[in-house]
DNA sequence: AACTAAACGAGACGGTACGTCCAGTCTTTAA
DNA sequence: TTAAAGACTGGACGTACCGTCTCGTTTAGTT
C-alpha cells in the first residue's frame, strides 16, 4: 500500500501559529525585518519546526499568501472579456491593497536571491495566475473578441507585467481605476479588424 | 570662499576598484552573496571607505550600472514610431541580456527591502527610463501616430513592465524577438482609428 | 620592518571582561552551563569576538586559569626535599580550593572530547607543571636525597595523579593534610637506601 | 502485594543492540561524537526507548564498559604482593589498551559535567576498584608486607591516580611496562623497614 | 480467545547552543 | 585632516542534539 503514517503527526496548532506569526510580522514591519528567528520567537515555536516544513523563509511566506488567496480566488464566470477582465483585475487589486502587496514584493526579492525559491515561485504561483487569465483570454478568443494575430502570452506579460511594475516600482497606485483602465486598454488592444501589425 | 580643501584626498583608485569588484562579483556569483565584505576583500578596501561613499550596497551597484549603462545610452532619433521604438527596446534587451540584468533584479530586489533605496531607484534610474520612452511617444502622438484617447503614462508601464516581469519571473527570454513583438504590439495598439474604449 | 600596525587595536577592555565572565560564571555554576553564548552576554561582547581570539572555550578557560594562577605561581626556593616538596603541593592544593579546581575539572573534561585542545592542554599546562616538580626532584637528586633507583617521571605520575584522581572523582579532600601525607609519602619512598625494587 | 506486571515485558534485543551500539561508536569516533541520537539511529531504536532505560548517556556508557569488564574481572589469588599485585595492574592496563580507556575517559568527562552521575561512578565503579585492591593490600598487610605506617588508602590513590593521570592526559602509554614499573614503585615503597617518614 | 497494559519504532515538538557571516560603527595609523 | 584598515558589538543564519511528547504497533500475561 501506500507509506505507513507513524511517529508523531504533525502539529497542525504549531503550523497555524507560525504562518500566523509571519503573516502579522510582514504586515506590521514589511519584509524588511522578517526573519526565521523573529517568527519562531512570535510563534513560540522552536526554529527548527520552522525549517522541518519549509525550505525557506520565502516558502513559508508563499504559503502565506495562498492561504489568505485562497479565500478570494472566485474564478471569474462568463459575460464579454471587458466584463470578465474587469472584476479580475479589480479583484487582483484589491488583494493586493489588502495586505497582499507585502508578501509579493517580498516573494519576488526573495526570488532574486534563490534561484530555487524562484523556480518554485515561477512554476506554482506565477504559472497559476496566467493560467487562470489564459483560460479568460482563450475563451474570449473562441467567442471571435480576439483578433487572430494576439500572442495571448504576451497580452499575459503586459497585464501581470504592468501590476508588477507598478507594485515594485511603486510610482503610482494599484487601485480600481487603474484596474478599470488596464481593462480598457487591453480590450481596445486585442478588438479585431484590420491590420495593425503583424505579430512575430 | 567656501571649505578649504585639506586632508588626504579621495582615492579614485578605490572606487575604481570598489565598483569594479561589485561588477565582478555580480556577474560571477549573481546578487546571492554579493554583500558589502565581499566587495571590500576583492577591491582590497576596508569596508568604511565604501560605507562613506555610498550609503547603500545598493546605491553602488546603481552607480556600477549605470556607469556600464551610459556607453549604450544612444538616444534614439527620429523616424517612425515603429522605427524609433524598436531600436530603443533591441538596446535595452541588449543591455540586459549582456550582463546589466544582474543588476537590474537585484536592484529591484533591495528596494523591496529598504524604502529609502527604493526611492532613489524610482526616482533617478526609474524615472530617468520613463522619460526617455514617454519623449518618443510624445514625439509620436505629435506626429499623429498615437490616438488621442491613449494615456502614455499606461503605455509606459506596459513596456516595461512586460520587460521587468520577464527579467524577474525569468518565465520567458529577454531577446531580439521578444523587443520586436512588444513593439508590434505597441504600435498596433496605440495606432488611431474609430473608438477603441475609453481610458477612465 | 616588521608589519605594519594598522587598524583598530585589540580591545583589552573586552578581554578582561571575556575573561572574567568565564571566571564568574565557572565558579557561580560549574562547568556544566559555562557555554560560550553565556559568556558573550555576560561580558556584553559579541560572540565573534570571542571566537576571534581563541579556538575554543577550553583554550579560553586555560587563559582564565593561568592567569589566576600566575599570582601564585611562587616556584620553591631550595632546603631539603621535604622543605620543598611540601609548600609546592600546598599551595597548589590551596589554590584548588580557592576556586581553580572547577577550572581543572572542566578543562580535563574538555580535553577528553576534543583531541586538538588535549594536545594544547598537555603540552602547555601539564607539562609545565610537570617541569617545575621536576627541576625540584632533580635537585633534590643532586644533593643524594633521591636514590639512584628512582624514576623521576614516575614519581611525576604518583604525584599529579594522586591529586588529578583526588579532584576528579571527589572520594576525598584536596586540603593541607593531603598534601603533607603526599610529601611524606613521596619522601618516604625516594631515600636512598638498601635495594628495594628496579625500575624496568 | 505490589504492582501487578502486566504488559510488554522489556525488549532484551534492544537493550543489547542499544549498548552494542555505543560500544562501537566509542570505538569508531570516540567520546566526541557519541550522542544518544547516533545510538538510536544506529541501533534502530527509538530515543525514548533509551531514556526509559538509563538516566543519562554516561550511565549507559558505564554499563556498557562493566558488561565488558566483567569478563575480565579475575579476582586475583593469593602469593606475594608483587605477584598479585602485578597482574592486577597488567590486567588493568590490557583492558584500556584493549578499548576501555574510550569508555572511561567519556566517563570521566561526563562526572565532571554533571555531579549526579559523577556520585553514582563513584560510588559504583570506582568504589568498586578501590575496594578489590584494597583487599589485595589488606592482605599483604596482614602477611606483614606492608609496614604499619603506610595509609592504604594513599596507595589506593598513587595506583590510580598514575593511571588515570597517564590515561587522561596522554603523555605516556598505558602498557605492560608501565604496569610493571608502578608494581615495583609500590612494592618498594610499602615494605617495612626503618622509619621512612611519618603518615600524618 | 479476547482483553489489557506496557514497551516498542518513529518522529515532531520547544529549546539551547553551536560556529559563521555580515551589517554597520569605532579607533587607530598612514598619507 | 581625511583616508584606509581592521577590530568591534550585535543579530540572524542554518544545524545538531537535547529531553519530552504523541502516535500507531507489538507482545506478553490476565481474564
Amino acid at each position: 500500500m501506500a507509506t505507513a503514517k507513524i511517529g508523531r503527526p504533525r502539529s497542525e496548532k504549531s503550523r497555524e501559529a507560525i504562518i500566523g506569526a509571519a503573516q502579522a510580522l510582514l504586515n506590521e514591519k514589511g519584509g524588511a525585518g522578517l526573519t526565521i528567528e523573529a517568527i519562531a520567537r512570535r510563534a513560540g515555536v522552536g526554529k527548527p519546526t520552522i525549517y522541518r516544513w519549509w525550505p525557506t523563509l520565502a516558502d513559508l511566506v508563499l504559503e502565506a499568501l495562498l492561504r489568505q488567496a485562497d479565500e478570494t480566488i472566485a474564478v471569474p464566470p462568463r459575460g464579454s472579456l471587458r466584463e470578465t477582465l474587469r472584476p479580475f483585475l479589480r479583484q487582483s487589486m484589491k488583494a493586493i491593497a489588502d495586505g497582499g502587496g507585502a508578501h509579493l514584493r517580498f516573494l519576488m526579492a526573495r526570488a532574486q536571491m534563490d534561484e530555487g525559491f524562484r523556480q518554485r515561485f515561477r512554476d506554482t504561483f506565477a504559472a497559476r495566475r496566467r493560467a487562470v487569465l489564459k483560460s479568460v483570454l482563450l475563451r474570449a478568443a473562441e467567442r471571435g473578441e480576439i483578433g487572430p494575430g494576439q500572442n495571448l502570452d504576451m497580452l499575459l506579460d503586459l497585464v501581470f507585467g504592468a501590476m508588477w511594475y507598478r507594485l515594485l516600482i511603486g510610482h503610482a497606485a494599484i487601485d480600481e481605476p487603474f484596474a478599470d483602465a488596464l481593462t480598457e486598454t487591453i480590450v481596445g488592444l486585442v478588438q479585431p479588424g484590420e491590420f495593425r501589425g503583424q505579430y512575430i
